[in-house]
DNA sequence: GCGATCAGTT
DNA sequence: CACAACTGATCGC
């Protein structure tokens, strides 16, 4: 839970996620995603009245965060006073104290965050500093480095303060699947159940909150399934999200909620109600995501668990892990870090204690390291994997291409969802109508895929795999080890050559034979060919954006809003494709001109000031807007930095973090030997310039444009 | 009656 | 384990 006060030491006349108390004066409210935790006084008749008497106060956010908290009508009191600001697009608020007329000017930045849709991390650039306030997120390791805003002249930005979310800052929390890999794991277990006959159907028990959105999007694509839910009007305005969503029941996929679903449950029933359909009763599993995480030095990577007869957990995370943690913040390596969370048996003193290390402060005086970057590339080795891991676990998959995944039935009908015969023909020994289902008609070796609740991922599992090889043998397993002494493990069907998958793999659907089971078979589908993991998998597939996947290079974008032009921002996105909400009736009324800065004060106020200027558009192109108002918008398709400054070029690929820890002595001394005599190392950086510059620009822009049209 | 807070539940 | 939200009880306005 946030302990995060809502002001920043920088700037402290705005307020971030919290709308109470000191933050009832703030000069503009910043929310950066749609989580009741961080929207504390949002609705509070306190605020409302400050808001009733002032005439400039607004609430800044992402446009999806805008959508989805305009739905509820309890903060529709905010309809004219949210402004939303396109994803890295670098844009200029005038803070107004409106008692003394005293102004402020500043930059804020919205980047995907990877929480849930619309949620965003804000970096702040203005007279004191520029500050990063993450809120919520989850971002893979090297992330940070893919975020071409967060840097300027190649480098990392030189940023003051991190305001962090520190929600899974523990080492106990090391590793947390990647969303990948469980969404995959998920995808497997859904897809061995349902595809056993159009009356089996799953539950995903999930909590009422935005996040999960992706996981129903990649759900309904992979198997041409909706998913149903109880309310689906938030996400009227976005397509990508609404089509994979129905409120119809009949469909092997639920996420329905109820008070008492649980109780349903153990009666086959499920949230919504229904129990059977064309008076066949149905058979249910229930997944609930949970996140589940490894120490350090564990390696299991299990990400389904059973629970009981019919229920699973599914490794699930919000949050970021606290090796992905570590990766960011040494990557940005700020002046100062605050922890926006102080996990529950810990201090916030033990926290700092453990980012401080990563910070400038508390690193030698000698000349700092700024990563300096390697030759850009194509985008092949995908960020997800694990780091020195190098038990091959999807070596073979990941260079997944991101490529957009068709499905195989376009159908939404499960009527016509492609019914194994085997499971029509072969009416499974169930256990009439209750849904529920010996534990002994499961293969044995099946049961051993599975790591039971009580036998916690935590701690105890390190010790645990200390004393035993990669054969780990907990002691729910030991009955069922198979004859070569090795019980299996989960990650062992997902492995090509694994041994005893391969009977499951090719012929999913007579997999009931194997002895009528009723329990999912959980496997991978080894086969590169017929393995996607859709580009929505992708850590940053929350967003939804109204921006388009042309890819215009944001980079250099300063839009200033004046409210005229906030609010013509969303209609030129209407014109963009993919997002369109439902804004014209948004319009603010308009305001005085004080608001209007004109393109060349930003440049001045911090071109000056700070080396990291990526604010103004070289060559800009004015689109006229419905208001008449224009704004600058880059168009033009990558290009190189317009900046004379060898420095801001974009030469070189930002590197992984991981790569780019502190180099050994002699390694630097080595390279500054090269860098003095002019050898090779510069001889290929220009070699490889030539012909990765084209397709790495693309790539960086694909990546965002991905994250912004999922 | 509404909202804030806390404890308990999922 | 933990998230994020919901429920119900209590208290104050």
């Amino acid at each position: 839970m946030s302990c995060f006060e809502g002001q920043m030491a920088e700037y402290p006349t705005i307020s971030i996620d919290r709308f109470d108390r000191e933050n009832l004066r703030a000069r503009a409210y910043f929310l950066s995603h749609c989580h009741k935790d961080h929207m504390k006084g949002l609705r509070a008749p306190s605020l409302k009245r400050r808001l009733e008497c002032s005439l400039k106060v607004c609430l800044y956010c992402s446009p999806v965060t805008k959508e989805l908290l305009l739905t509820s009508p309890k903060y529709r009191f905010w309809e004219k006073r949210i402004v939303s600001i396109e994803i890295e697009t670098p844009t200029q608020i005038s803070l107004v104290d409106e008692a003394s007329g005293e102004k402020e000017e500043i930059v804020v930045t919205l980047l995907p965050a990877g929480h849930c849709p619309g949620s965003v991390m804000f970096l702040f650039q203005g007279n004191n500093g520029t500050v990063l306030y993450t809120g919520d997120f989850r971002l893979a390791k090297g992330e940070a480095a893919r975020m071409e805003l967060l840097h300027s002249g190649g480098r990392v930005k030189d940023i003051q303060s991190v305001y962090l979310d520190t929600t899974f800052c523990n080492p106990k929390y090391y590793q947390i699947p990647s969303r990948e890999e469980c969404l995959r794991g998920i995808m497997e277990l859904v897809r061995s159940w349902i595809s056993r006959s159009p009356y089996h159907v799953v539950w995903l028990n999930c909590k009422a909150a935005y996040g999960y959105e992706y996981l129903f999007t990649n759900l309904s694509e992979e198997f041409g399934l909706q998913v149903h839910v109880d309310k689906l009007d938030m996400f009227r305005n976005m397509p990508d999200i609404l089509h994979h969503l129905t409120t119809d029941r009949d469909t092997q996929i639920h996420a329905c909620r109820h008070p008492k679903a649980e109780e349903y449950f153990q009666w086959s029933k499920l949230p919504c109600g229904i129990t059977s359909k064309n008076r066949i009763p149905l058979h249910t599993i229930s997944i609930k995501p949970s996140t589940m995480w490894f120490g350090e030095r564990t390696r299991k990577t299990n990400i389904i668990m059973r629970t009981g007869e019919s229920s699973y957990r599914a490794c699930f995370s919000f949050h970021s892990s606290y090796s992905e943690i570590k990766d960011f913040l040494s990557y940005i390596c700020p002046v100062n870090v605050y922890p926006n969370v102080i996990p529950l048996g810990t201090t916030m003193d033990k926290v700092k204690e453990i980012l401080k290390p990563l910070c400038r402060s508390s690193q030698s005086t000698e000349p700092k390291y700024k990563p300096l970057g390697k030759l850009k590339r194509a985008r092949t080795m995908h960020l997800d994997s694990e780091e020195e891991d190098d038990d091959g676990l999807f070596d073979d998959l990941l260079p997944a291409p991101l490529r957009h995944k068709v499905p195989n039935q376009l159908t939404l009908h499960p009527e016509v969802f492609p019914t194994p015969a085997v499971s029509q023909n072969q009416p499974e020994k169930r256990r009439e109508s209750t849904g529920c289902f010996k534990a002994e008609s499961m293969p044995t070796f099946l049961w051993a895929n599975f790591i039971d609740c009580e036998e916690s991922n935590s701690e105890s599992e390190e010790s645990e795999i200390l004393g035993s090889a990669q054969g780990d043998t907990g002691p729910v397993f030991q009955p069922q080890q198979r004859a070569d002494g090795e019980v299996p493990q989960w990650e062992v069907f997902f492995k090509r050559d694994a041994e005893g998958t391969d009977d499951c793999l090719e012929n999913l659907p007579s997999s009931t034979e194997v002895g009528g089971s009723q329990s999912p078979k959980l496997f991978s589908d080894s086969d590169g060919e017929s393995t996607h993991i859709s580009s929505q998998a992708s850590s940053q597939s929350t967003h939804i954006s109204e921006q388009g996947s042309q890819g215009w290079d944001s980079q250099s974008d300063t839009v200033l809003l004046s409210s005229q032009d906030r609010n013509s921002g969303d209609v030129t996105s209407l014109n963009k494709g993919v997002y369109r909400p439902g804004i014209k009736e948004n319009i603010p009324a308009p305001q005085p001109e004080q608001n209007v800065l004109c393109l060349k004060d930003t440049c001045s106020d911090f071109k000056s000031r700070d080396q990291d200027v990526n604010i103004l558009p070289s060559a800009g192109e004015t689109t006229t807007l419905s208001s008449g108002k224009q704004m600058l918008q880059e168009k033009r398709p990558l290009t190189l930095s317009s900046s004379a400054d060898s420095q801001s070029s974009s030469d070189f690929e930002i590197p992984c973090t991981p790569e780019a820890e502190l180099p050994k002595q002699e390694h630097l001394q080595y390279l500054y030997e090269k860098l003095a005599t002019g050898e090779s190392i510069v001889v290929e950086k220009r070699k490889g310039l030539l012909h990765s510059r084209a397709t790495t620009k693309k790539s960086i822009l694909s990546d965002t444009s991905q994250n912004h049209n999922r």
